[in-house]
DNA sequence: CGCAGTTTTGATAAAGCTCAAGATCTGTGG
DNA sequence: CCACAGATCTTGAGCTTTATCAAAACTGCG
């Protein structure tokens, strides 16, 4: 290894090494694995409160729901989107450590604790949904750390558009402020970023409905979805 | 909720709200509960790679561990070091998706994954040291976001100082680019953050070895430490 | 129709990145 | 034990990106 005894110095990836990490897609979606309640939000309404009990773990069936936190000087951070089929509330303690809020009309499963571990099936799409999550967040602070602001809303809506199954044709559930807490940035930033979009011809907007149009964006989205786990064989085909 | 139908507008925590999430600290460390073979690596040596297949978990018997992976550009982000006690390595596929590699001696617990299920107990810490490194991670956003260079170190070196039970006097085992590449900081910011604690007489510097010295810092580590399970019970004592 | 909340746009300032150059440290071999 | 080389750390100067503050336009819902 020529690049010190602590790797520190990788300006550049090299070839011959590993190809930067990306998140591979599941190939499948999970169904309705989850047994339980079904329970009704209405916009806007809480799914739990920080500092709650935590006794259910909640599978989406329909509609959007975000995870959240205040800091100590009462800023916001936006852990998640869940979109249909998606799987959150699990905790490593006894209360909640976020807060989950519906953005839309959405239909939850409620599904209690020790009834999601009782099942086997369950047990492991509970697992890999905590994975998914857990990649998800890691590739999500590689965008926070080096990516522009360009950059991050690039990902943010290609991301969304594929695990919303929408080719192209998204029906944003979440306010600027939302998306600007996910991912490091001020609303007004978020806005002037889609105005960006807009005026390039990548996008078009109209409010909160959003089109990807130019290839500039898709061709991310296809650098996205084109890694499934055979990674290791095919050569990196970047840039 | 006054703030908005989607709660956007929340310039400051306020009172009776829920109070703003921090990392509880586990009130146990895990005994060394994985079954395997011990494997030894010298500094700078790789545990596994990137794109590899992942055929097994590791716990640290002793050293230090970090995990890594480059984006496009061949940036590095560090998504964990990784101290005695600790589970690392589970992956959502057949693969690899980060690097790990030994930061000093280090000995490791070897396990394979199909062992690492069977035992009851071990299941059960791979599922909690799992939901560990999630939060420390959601914990590491919020910093990287909203934090400045100087919280975003003090916060480092606090915290690393709790996990290696060692009060106020820590031997960093990673350089400045680690701690870099880690927190969203570049080694020079890094660097001169170490410069204006050791000015302020917040710390005292020897080489990697750094002594916590002012309340200054050892109360944001006691504002760390002093929330255990009970958050929802003791009412919020901040600022 | 009006209001609260949201989005957009503009102007300004500051934090931290980048580039650059020394200084210091660590391990190695003579 | 010393000298050397590669790596790491420190410090400086300038610049860019994006946060912040401010205000106007828009939107949806009652």
């Amino acid at each position: 290894m020529s690049a010190g005894l602590h790797g520190a110095v990788v300006p550049v990836a090299r070839s011959g090494e590993a190809p930067p990490a990306r998140l591979s897609r599941p190939d499948r979606r999970p169904g309705l694995v989850l047994n339980g309640t079904r329970r009704s939000f209405t916009p806007g309404s809480t799914v739990y409160a920080h500092s709650e009990p935590a006794e259910f773990i909640y599978q989406v069936v329909s509609g959007t729901v975000r995870t959240i936190t205040l800091n100590r000087e009462g800023r916001r951070i936006v852990h998640g989107f869940h979109l249909t089929g998606e799987i959150f509330g699990h905790e490593r303690e006894k209360h909640h450590h976020s807060s989950a809020e519906a953005l839309e009309r959405t239909c939850l499963i409620q599904c209690p604790k020790s009834l999601a571990n009782s099942n086997a099936d369950a047990a492991e799409e509970l697992w890999s949904s905590l994975l998914l999550s857990r990649d998800r967040t890691a590739e999500r602070v590689m965008y926070i750390i080096y990516g522009s602001a360009f950059e991050k809303l690039a990902y943010f809506l290609v991301d969304l558009a594929w695990r919303k199954d929408s080719s192209g044709r998204i029906d944003l559930p979440m306010s600027r402020y939302d998306i600007g807490d996910y991912l490091g940035l001020s609303s007004e930033t978020v806005s002037r970023t889609f105005t960006a979009f807009r005026t390039r011809g990548l996008i078009s907007t109209n409010a909160r409905q959003v089109r990807l149009l130019s290839d500039d964006i898709q061709r991310m989205g296809a650098r996205l979805r084109a890694d499934e786990d055979d990674a290791a064989v095919r050569p990196p085909t970047l840039t």
